[in-house]
DNA sequence: CGGGAAACGGTCAGAGGAGACCGCTATTGT
DNA sequence: ACAATAGCGGTCTCCTCTGACCGTTTCCCG
C-alpha cells in the first residue's frame, strides 16, 4: 500500500481520484498513529482505541480499512519495514567515505553509519511487533518474509558502504552478520537504559574487530 | 527474596516456620507462573488472572503477596535474573574444554556452550519483560541494577570458559561483548523464526572471527 | 491460652477495550 | 441521471482485567 505504481508526486489532493486518495489516507494516518503508539505506549498498552485517537480519525473509518486489531498490526508491520526499505538515502555520508583516507577510516566511517540506523525511532516500533510476534503467529508471518527481504536490503546496503575492496577481503563474509546482530543486541540495552548512542563503548570494538579481520 | 542469607537445603518443609515456608511457597508459585505466562502468552496477553490460574493460588492469595500487577512482574524480573545468576553450572564441559585439543577447538566448544544459553526458555521470558521496560520505567528501574550485575557474572563466566590463555590476547577484551552482543541479536529473529538454533550459521562466524582475533 | 495479626478464599465494582451494528453521504460506474 | 456502494460517523454491547473489599482460618507470641 506504500508503493502503488501509480502515485508519484501528489502533493495537492489530485481531483482524478478523490475517493481512492482519501481511503489512502486514512490508511496512513491509522498506521503512522499505530508506530506512534507502539513507540510510546509499547506493545501491550496499544490499543484501537488510542491509535484511533491519536490518528484522529472516528472509529466507522478505522474499523472500515482494519477489520481488526490483529489486521492492523500487520499491516503496520508491513508499514514500518516498508519505510525503512526505503532507507533515508545517506546523501552526505557518501561524501564521507568518499573522504576517507584510507580503508581503516573508511570501515569507521561505515561502522559510525549502521549504528546509527538503530537509533531510528522505527527500530523500536519493529522490536516492539518483533518480540509480541513470537506469542501471535500471524504477526509472525507476516514478519518472517518481511524481514527476509529487508535483511537482504541491509546485506547490499552494507557491501555498497563497505565498497568493493573491503567487501572482496576473506573475512568480510563473517564479519558482516556479526557487526549487523551485534549491533541489534547492543540497541536492545538501551530498552532500560536510555544513555546517549553516540557514546557506545562498543563503537570503538567493532571498528576495532572490523579493521583487525578486514586489514590483516 | 530468592537468595535470603537464612536458607540452604529445605528439601523436606522444616517446620520450624510452616508459616513462612508456606508465604514463600506462595511468592515461589506465582513467580513461576508469570515466567510461564510470559513464555507461553507474551508479555501484552499476561494477566494477572492468567497468571493466577497457572499458579493455581486463588485471588486473594496472590493479592496478598503482590498487592499490584506492577510488583508482581518487578519481582519476576528479579526472580529470573537470580535464576540466571545461579547458572546451571556447566559440569559436563568442563571436561570437553579440558579435551579441546589446542585453542581454535577451545574456541568453538565455547562458542557452541554461550550460544547453548539463549536457547534458554529463561532468555525469552527475559527479552518480554526487558522490552517492555523500555515504556514501563518502574520495570526499567528494576531490570537495569539486575542487568548490571548480571553482565558482570556473564564475563566472568566467558573469561573462565576460553581460560587465561585466551583472556590474555590483546583482541579479547573487544571480541568478548561483540560475541556476546551478536548472540543476542541473533537469537532474537528465532521469535518469528523458530529453526533449529543448532544449524546456526553464525555459530561458524562466530568461531571464525574469534579464532582471527584471538589466534592471530 | 487467648488476642491479634498474618495469610488467605472468594466476590464485586469499575474501567477499558474490541468489534458489531446502524444510518448517513458522496462518489462512481453505466 | 441514478441506483449501488464504498467510505465513514457514532453508538452500544459484551467481555476481560484489575484491585478493592469483604469474611475466614491459621499461626504466633506473650
Amino acid at each position: 500500500m506504500t508503493m502503488t505504481p501509480a502515485a508519484a508526486a501528489d502533493s495537492e489532493p489530485a481531483r482524478g481520484r478523490p475517493r481512492a486518495d482519501r481511503t489512502r489516507e486514512s490508511r496512513s494516518r491509522v498506521l503512522d498513529a499505530a508506530v506512534t503508539c507502539l513507540l510510546r505506549d509499547g506493545y501491550a498498552r496499544t490499543s484501537t482505541i488510542s491509535i484511533q485517537a491519536e490518528a484522529g480519525v472516528s472509529r466507522g473509518r478505522m474499523l472500515h480499512q482494519f477489520r481488526s486489531k490483529e489486521e492492523l498490526l500487520v499491516a503496520a508491520a508491513h508499514h514500518i519495514f516498508a519505510a525503512q526499505l526505503e532507507a533515508p538515502i545517506p546523501g552526505s555520508l557518501t561524501e564521507l567515505i568518499a573522504e576517507a583516507s584510507g580503508p581503516g577510516e573508511r570501515i569507521a566511517v561505515v561502522v559510525d553509519c549502521l549504528w546509527a540506523t538503530y537509533q531510528e525511532p522505527s527500530f523500536w516500533a519493529a522490536t516492539e511487533l518483533w518480540v509480541a510476534s513470537r506469542t501471535e503467529p500471524v504477526l509472525a508471518e507476516a514478519i518472517r518474509p518481511a524481514e527476509r527481504r529487508l535483511g537482504r536490503a541491509i546485506r547490499e546496503r552494507m557491501d555498497d558502504l563497505f565498497g568493493p575492496d573491503l567487501v572482496g577481503r576473506p573475512l568480510y563474509l563473517p564479519i558482516r552478520p556479526v557487526l549487523f546482530t551485534s549491533m541489534r543486541g547492543t540497541a536492545l540495552s538501551y530498552a532500560f537504559d536510555a544513555r546517549d548512542p553516540r557514546t557506545e563503548p562498543l563503537l570503538e570494538h567493532w571498528k576495532e574487530i572490523a579493521r583487525h579481520a578486514l586489514l590483516a
